[in-house]
DNA sequence: CCGTCATTCAATGGAATAATTGAATGACGG
DNA sequence: CCGTCATTCAATTATTCCATTGAATGACGG
């Protein structure tokens, strides 16, 4: 180890950080990790991956102090370390929004611009929820709803949208939201009802965000 | 290039912003240009670095949208793309912080935890300057403290602190900002200071979030 | 105490990144 | 149009990072 001084020193802890968010497998698993704890074995099933290459991940996260490890018997949970991590990724992705086109190409193309893509804000939503205006979904799988959800949400999750919406009444806006502003389920969970004619919209972002800023959160039995 | 699903494509969006963040002179150059623009040759001679590494770490940034640039004759003056980068920088930092021990090592270290370091904050530091209670020095180079500085602020940098606390009476407070929180010139400057019998503290952190925070900065003529 | 299972470690090869050097571009002044 | 200067590009080498594989660890259940 070479001789340095402090301020590079700092810097170069500052970039541990950084470069543990600078791969699209890792910020992944951290807005998994958002979610709730997570065994290994459980992040490279939802992940589908290697184990061991998870493994490796995560331990690249820890020491970066990113995520913390939990013994528990002869599973390790892995849950984000504090929320700050939840503050930095979404900074990263903030300047990614802003600044690279490409960001919004994508998003674009996913939907294909073809009509209002406005997002429902939270303060929106919990005023449609007070007055039972809308349907709020959550479409993210079952055992990531019973961690934490939107109070009032009905858990369906994305496979099951379309069975569901056959019992729904068309005309009453629904409402999806999942993990977080970029999560796809929402979009494709938003796009299949309308398919089928029904009104909906997503939220603006997800469980994180929503538990981030302090409302109220709803855990299962 | 391979066939990615959307979200995978976002994912690695982000990651190019983390990556280019991922690197600890990278990381120096946007908190100096954080201060006002600069020019590539500018900057290589504040970091002490060749031009040609200078220019392609900008490269660099420049494709994540991290900076933009802006050419002006021969020079070309690069700046933060922006303000959604300082947020950035600052929550790498945030997490570093609390996660990192090391940084807190480097901190202490750095002072030897002889005594009190509790910096001021910023609206600490706005009550004592409208009565009139402190002294405020900028200890960043003259060409940053033109580009702005906080009202009020003397521009005493760090190689002439010591020469001009010899004028500058025993007993009234002084306080010292730079270029941010890590900002290692403020820290040595109070060490300065204070072994000359001065009572000091630093600002909690420097310009840029000053100026983030919406408070007035002073354009020198 | 032994087998099983979740997790981690170690070693490999292949890909990306970084610093350095020297040459190439592009704009200005004469 | 030519020399100068700021900047960028290209090529090289050393380093680091990444995915994969198979073996090692550590804890539980019998």
């Amino acid at each position: 180890m070479s001789i340095r001084n402090p301020k590079q020193a700092l810097y170069e802890q500052f970039a541990i950080v950084a470069k543990a968010l600078g791969h699209p497998l890792r910020l992944e698993m951290i807005e998994h990790l958002a979610q709730g704890a997570r065994s290994v074995e459980v992040l490279a099933a939802k992940l589908a991956r290697p184990v061991a290459n998870i493994s490796q991940h995560l331990q690249a996260l820890r020491r970066a102090g990113i995520v913390s490890a939990e013994r528990d018997g002869k599973f390790v949970h892995y849950s984000l370390a504090d929320d700050s991590v939840l503050s930095a990724f979404a900074a990263v992705r903030g300047v990614a929004e802003r600044q690279l086109a490409e960001v919004d190409r994508i998003v674009r193309g996913y939907f294909d611009a073809r009509d209002d893509m406005q997002p429902v804000t939270r303060r929106e939503l919990r005023r449609l929820m007070r007055d039972g205006l809308v349907t709020l979904i959550d479409v993210r799988p079952a055992d990531e709803f019973a961690l934490g959800h939107v109070p009032g949400a009905i858990n369906v999750p994305l496979g099951k949208v379309r069975a569901w919406s056959a019992d729904a009444a068309i005309g009453r806006e629904i409402v999806a939201y999942c993990r977080g502003p970029w999560c796809v389920m929402s979009f494709e969970a938003v796009a299949a009802l309308r398919a089928l004619g029904h009104s909906a919209r997503r939220l603006e972002d997800g469980m994180p965000e929503w538990k981030a800023a302090g409302l109220p959160v709803e855990v299962a039995a």
